[in-house]
DNA sequence: CCTACCGATCGGTAGG
DNA sequence: CCTACCGATCGGTAGG
């Protein structure tokens, strides 16, 4: 009985650590061997719960996935449908960036970039989780468009990739420049671009 | 006076090689062994011409920083400073990431976030390149608010971190999920950023 | 530019 | 979970 926790345990340490390094050096930089050393145990003991790297990889990339979820999608829950949820999510997103969740910053921001030009089912994995992030944003600006509270005239996909990409850009730049003057960048555009989407902001075509 | 040439021209060879690699699988996937093979010659005939895989790295970054120059600054330098300077300089940046120069796309995009957590000389040469495209755009925009041609009301630096976020996000789009709009998307979108910071759209206040 | 080699580390396995 | 080990590859050097 505790032998089956505490495997389950190394396991959701394996993976923490696991995390911390693919978002400094990415998923390549996560060698069996070092996190052995960082954990303090065999190589055969950190492989023997996952069977091969690319296992190990999978499992890292899942429960980066999770956390996304908890630190974006979950607190976003009781919010309102619509314009308040995705302001909301936003928000949170931005607040990700900042607070220190991962040591290099975004999880997918580093991952993502490493891998997509490496066909395989790690690259898939990563395509998946990061597709979803987006569908939600795209799925609660239509609904927002829907009730009346984006303008008609409004590309619900134009507006996500743009607001994705503040995002994106506030990561890139907190990471390589170290300015933290980048997430108030980032929560600036965004409600630039919010207002300018606005029925009330007339249109603005597009 | 051929073999300080042939010299030369197999330097070019292996740095041009490199950058694929790089835009690919970063600069860790730089390694000596597989230049070596890729180029049809020996690990010693590949590191002679460097000394070490950091000096290879710090070639490689400034060749493909003299790439960059010559795909977005060299073909702008024709156009009147200012505004007109400033929209071809985005154009030709978003011709470039769909342009297969470099087979992972844009060298720095796929760079910059693999180095940012890794504290040293390559790093700090990532950080010089990409700072100098980055000013080139702030500075640009300051001469066209100077010229009237962008309104008083706009921070140069805030309009150039969402001009410069739709180029790395089309590039993000384009790579991981192969999506060919991406780049129309950042077309529009600059336009349209333009466009609200023009005098003419009243300012809009920032 | 080459061959031949160095110690270290890689992912992974055998056997317990 | 461990020790002990495998072949392959890493960055780099010696000597030519």
């Amino acid at each position: 009985m505790t032998g089956r926790r505490d495997g389950l345990r190394t396991r959701e340490e394996i993976l923490g650590r696991s995390m911390q390094v693919a978002s400094v050096d990415g998923l390549e930089g996560v060698t069996i061997g070092r996190l052995a050393g960082d954990l303090g145990m065999s190589k055969s003991g950190v492989i023997g719960h996952f069977g091969s790297k690319e296992s190990l990889q999978l499992a890292t990339v899942g429960a980066a996935g999770a956390v996304f979820v908890e630190q974006i999608l979950e607190p976003v829950r009781g919010q309102e449908p619509g314009l308040a949820r995705l302001t909301a999510a936003l928000d949170a997103w931005i607040t990700y960036l900042g607070s220190g969740t991962f040591d290099g910053g975004c999880f997918f921001c580093a991952v993502s970039t490493e891998v997509d030009g490496r066909p395989g089912p790690v690259r898939d994995s990563v395509v998946a989780v990061t597709r979803a992030g987006w569908d939600f944003l795209v799925d609660e600006a239509r609904l927002a468009q829907r009730l009346g509270e984006i303008d008609d005239g409004v590309d619900p996909e134009q507006l996500v990739f743009e607001l994705h990409a503040y995002l994106q850009e506030a990561n890139w730049m907190f990471q390589l420049y170290g300015r933290h003057d980048a997430l108030a960048r980032a929560r600036t555009a965004v409600q630039r671009r919010l207002a300018d989407a606005s029925p009330d902001a007339g249109g603005k075509r597009r």
